[in-house]
DNA sequence: GCCAACGTTGGC
DNA sequence: GCCAACGTTGGC
């Protein structure tokens, strides 16, 4: 079965625009556990990805991605010299995994998180519920049709 | 830059 | 196992 995700970036750490130039890149740095597990146990090569800029002017869904591999240990964990190290993860017993990711298309507006609030077919949608911090989670296939639809993909 | 919300850590 | 202190995320 064909999975949705939405996974935020920080545009001036890594955006749309240089995931575009690599094609495809390891997703990173994930140090919390839900997102963790969702990567490791969930996502598939193919499963579509919504592709999220966060703390910028204008926070919101920005274009499509895909996985393009399964998870697989964050080896930058193991670096003294990077900045997400723990040295608690190591090759023996890695505790932090990642997948890669993608490019497929540059939405030709954001799709913002303020316009998404009002929009009533993506009442209950993760993304949207209070407090919420993830920066992978899954994305119900109506929300994700929905969202499809107005970029106009 | 502020701050609310949340996750993690560590003392007890 | 509780919970206070602390750190981080991310909208505004």
């Amino acid at each position: 079965m064909k999975r949705y995700w939405l996974m935020k970036t920080e545009p001036e750490t890594y955006s749309i625009d240089d995931l575009k130039r690599d094609k495809s890149e390891h997703w990173d740095g994930i140090r919390n556990y839900q997102a963790r597990n969702f990567m490791m146990q969930d996502m598939r090569v193919g499963d579509a990805v919504l592709f999220y800029h966060s703390n910028c002017k204008v926070p919101g869904i920005i274009g499509l991605a895909k996985v393009s591999k399964e998870a697989y240990p964050d080896f930058t964990a193991w670096d003294p010299e990077a900045k997400y190290y723990d040295p608690k993860s190591t090759s023996d017993n890695p505790r932090w995994f990642m997948v890669d990711v993608a490019y497929v298309k540059t939405f030709k507006e954001v799709i913002s998180l303020s316009g998404m609030r009002e929009m009533p077919e993506l009442d209950g949608m993760r993304l949207l519920q209070k407090g919420n911090r993830l920066s992978i989670m899954p994305v119900e296939e109506g929300q994700f049709r929905h969202i499809c639809k107005l970029a106009g993909c």
